[in-house]
DNA sequence: TTGTACGCGTTATCAG
DNA sequence: CTGATAACGCGTACAA
């Protein structure tokens, strides 16, 4: 591949005089940057960022890990994330974990061999503990998305579960609805923790009776979900009238789980989740959802690595970013308080 | 951060041995190994894969650039080219370009940059070529996938673009739709061009007319199209029986438009489109849909540049995959076939 | 305004 | 089995 001794030889100049082109760094005739352009540009260079990283040790370089790439949450977060990435003039790199702490261990493992100036942290949930401990040992800047870890001080930015989790019980009790079961995921979670507490408190606030059985904790994404949901809902008696599903994967598997046994929603079951589908929504409004400021989380997140970044060793303390969440109501809630 | 000039220090070695240690090349006497991985431990010691980079010139990287994020098509595409990658002892990083051309040059520089190994490119449209010709005169190997641009002979996997158009028809057809328009993505895609190619072949085939005014050209992701297809479909007189959308974002913004004026879909207007809408079709089982194996596209793209990327300068020929695609009915198309 | 020497962290080569 | 040396492509510091 071409490098800047190519790129010399042909423009008559030293190496040098090449480099310093290429950064705008020292002082050259704008004839020899021309002369030195008009090569770069036929023998199509780009400078090896490895090399370059090497010397000046920064590459410019971004991570983001998220851990579903499938869920338009995420998605919409990395937009916001990149858009930050773009104006600030870093690249931002994508990985996906797939909520799996090996594949992220595995991208971790990526990053810090690409040297990463920062990097924009999904945990797949508090046993990622040992990969953020990896990335502080480093000096690599982070800032953590959507989840917290328990033991590690940073920055983060989330959206506000507990409010989101009471926003969607009031709602579902203004309606009637006082047997809400909860489908939450992982308790190694900080969202799901959060938002199994706000659950709770909502519970007491309406008047609600707390019944362990109602609550179900599953992994995300997990192919049993959908059997483990079976069971567990055959088990219930009496049956839920509404299930508060803590993510929009875990909404459709439940959706799927109550129609397979013939029933409908919302006529025999409610079902209201977290995060919003997208585009997806326009196609059918149907479920109602507490929408998190995705592309937000992914936009501040991103300023506050860069911030982080660039303000080296300074010691201020971290920021913890909570964003509002907000209500969408559509058509998967009955009202059922003229009943009963 | 740690070289293996500290790690040498610590484990009284030669930083050739700790290097033999890392790559399991050379002998090294299983003493040494060990305390050379302890001393590597503790100092949570990773290899700058810049300065390995740069010697052995190769990555073990490779690059997805997928043309929007947020559009489930490609993130199972996505899913599947990670699989791959990782079967083959290879790391993915992805790249999203928004449908811009300027996006994709970015990433292009990030790429080349980096050195990866090879590329899967999703590109912007036929005028990605530059783009793709930088990248084959850097000797980097990549394939094509979902769309292909004239003018390169590489390696490429599709789905059937062309073969869905005309199941999409046909299927209206078969209920009674003759007057069926069609909202495309630009010309200057592939996909596109073939999915009209479809449409106007299926209605020769179907004995039905065509009219120029019911094709509508649009950008993917314009924020313009909302706009656009409201005039557009004003306009149309008489009013489609059906739309065809060549994607599932136009066809969301086709069914919101539709709905803005009053109308329902299928009642009014039926909608079918290309792309499944991954596990939310779940939730609403409702757009009739063209599916693509859009995960084997990105398992099968990834061997295949992993084959190219081993068989190093090999003079095969090129490879061109097309997969089949699946109607998958649903509840957005209605019969109208007893209606005169 | 331009060029030389050196080092970034690693591995290939070859010598011991 | 282990180590010395050069080289990968580039930028910093300094000299010319």
């Amino acid at each position: 591949m071409t490098t800047i001794y190519d790129i010399a030889k042909l423009a008559n100049v030293s190496a040098m005089t090449v480099s310093k082109v290429i950064n705008n760094t020292g002082s050259i005739s704008e004839k020899t940057k021309a002369k030195v352009r008009r090569v770069m540009e036929e023998l199509n260079y780009v400078p090896n960022q490895m090399a370059r990283g090497l010397v000046t040790q920064q590459t410019r370089l971004l991570f983001l890990l998220i851990t579903d790439i499938t869920n338009p949450f995420y998605t919409t977060l990395a937009r916001g994330a990149e858009d930050a990435a773009r104006k600030y003039g870093y690249r931002l790199l994508f990985g996906n974990s797939d909520e799996s702490l090996e594949k992220e261990s595995g991208y971790l493992d990526t990053i810090l061999g690409a040297r990463a100036d920062g990097v924009l942290f999904s945990p797949a949930g508090d046993r990622s503990l040992p990969h953020l401990q990896k990335l502080r040992k480093q000096k690599i800047p982070f800032v953590l998305l959507d989840r917290e870890v328990p033991g590690m001080d940073c920055d983060v930015v989330l959206g506000d579960s507990k409010e989101g989790a009471k926003l969607l019980i009031n709602h579902l009790a203004e309606r009637g609805h006082r047997r809400i079961a909860l489908i939450n995921g992982s308790s190694e979670i900080s969202s799901a923790r959060l938002r199994a507490q706000g659950y709770a408190e909502a519970h007491k606030l309406n008047d609600l009776e707390l019944n362990e059985d109602y609550v179900l904790e599953t992994d995300y994404t997990s192919h049993q979900d959908l059997r483990v949901m079976s069971g567990w809902l055959d088990r219930l008696s009496p049956r839920p009238t509404a299930i508060l599903a803590c993510n929009n994967i875990l909404a459709s598997e439940a959706i799927e789980t109550i129609r397979a046994k013939g029933l409908k929603v919302p006529d025999d079951i409610s079902v209201v989740c977290f995060d919003d589908l997208g585009y997806m929504s326009r196609i059918s409004p149907f479920l109602t959802v507490i929408a998190q400021q995705a592309y937000e989380i992914g936009y501040l997140g991103t300023q506050l690595l860069i911030e982080r970044i660039q303000d080296k060793d300074g010691q201020r303390p971290w920021k913890k970013l909570i964003l509002p969440v907000e209500l969408i109501s559509r058509s998967s809630v009955a009202d059922i308080s003229g009943q009963g």
